[in-house]
DNA sequence: CGCCGGTACTTGACGCTTCAACGTCTCGCT
DNA sequence: AGCGAGACGTTGAAGCGTCAAGTACCGGCG
């Protein structure tokens, strides 16, 4: 396709050779480190990543209730998915969806008690891969500064994210 | 996450304030940043990112030629994963498949002049979009941090990883 | 009061990835 | 030789996410 950039295609600005060893590294993280999330939480819980954060962020809100829009950013995820991903759960008895009193187009997810006993029993195991997968290679300021980088990446790919760092 | 444990699982070691806040934003980059690269490739380019990997990859081979199985390393995709990419790519025009002579198990993928003039064509609209998700939020010091701690998670990700650093 | 733009969420269809099964070929062992 | 285990790659079905409507509702303005 022609270059459709806004302006005249003037020439890029290449990555040097060390950004380029960073951005290759980084760009197999997001693409295998997912799978590798996904697939102990589906072995051992029955979960997908996503599934598992919708009930993990939902758990640690006042009375265990969110609205969908908001749920859906605190597990970075779009609407749609969420709700997609939300019958499923209710399906499984992992939360309820009720109509809001306040404003009538909002719906609140409420995790219910079996959600509640399905975080305990996953969390354990999918803090340890966590561990296993990033934390273990890593020493205390290398944590630190994956803090800082991944804050500031995250505040380029999603400008409204909730928390600054 | 509840800090009780109800389960029948042994006592986890749980993240601290610091880790728990690193892996946060690292859950948010591995969940956002694939949609922000897709998205600017497909307008752009018609092209996914993992489609984008594929023929960049191979563009940088001798003679634009590999096995499916390197090339699937290369790009951290599965094989069949690149099975499927790699009958949509020739059928754009973009690769051959073609047997290979020593080992008739195995199939060569060949970029295509078209697909050589198509990686052409993005690179610089991909450069731009890592550039200004990524390195423009990052000082000199912290790509190379990012270089390091992306090299040892993905260590820990993909234990078969291809190059060693 | 009634309309109109915008918000909140849901739904259905489509495309992509995974998973499991298969066909083919290679190599070592007897 | 011939056999069996294993490597290479492809395929079809099933599941999940995105996209583009569609429904229901709020709030302000004429």
């Amino acid at each position: 396709m022609p270059t459709t950039d806004g302006a005249a295609t003037s020439e890029p600005r290449w990555l040097d050779a060390g950004e380029r060893a960073a951005w290759l590294s980084l760009a197999g993280v997001i693409t295998l480190l997912p799978g590798a999330l996904d697939a102990q939480l589906q072995r051992d819980a029955g979960l997908s990543h996503f599934e598992y954060m919708v009930l993990a962020m939902l758990s640690e809100r006042p009375d265990r209730t969110a609205r969908m829009s908001e749920l859906a950013a605190l597990a970075n995820g779009s609407l749609s998915r969420l709700s997609h991903v939300a019958r499923r759960l209710e399906d499984q008895g992992y939360l309820v969806r009720e109509a809001c009193a306040d404003d009538r187009r909002a719906t609140n997810a409420v995790l219910t008690d079996a959600g509640w006993d399905k975080v305990v029993a996953t969390a354990p195991g999918h803090v340890a891969a966590v561990r296993r997968l990033v934390f273990d290679a890593l020493g205390p300021e290398q944590a630190e500064q994956l803090r800082h980088i991944g804050g500031r990446i995250l505040d380029r790919v999603d400008p409204g994210g909730s928390c600054p760092t």
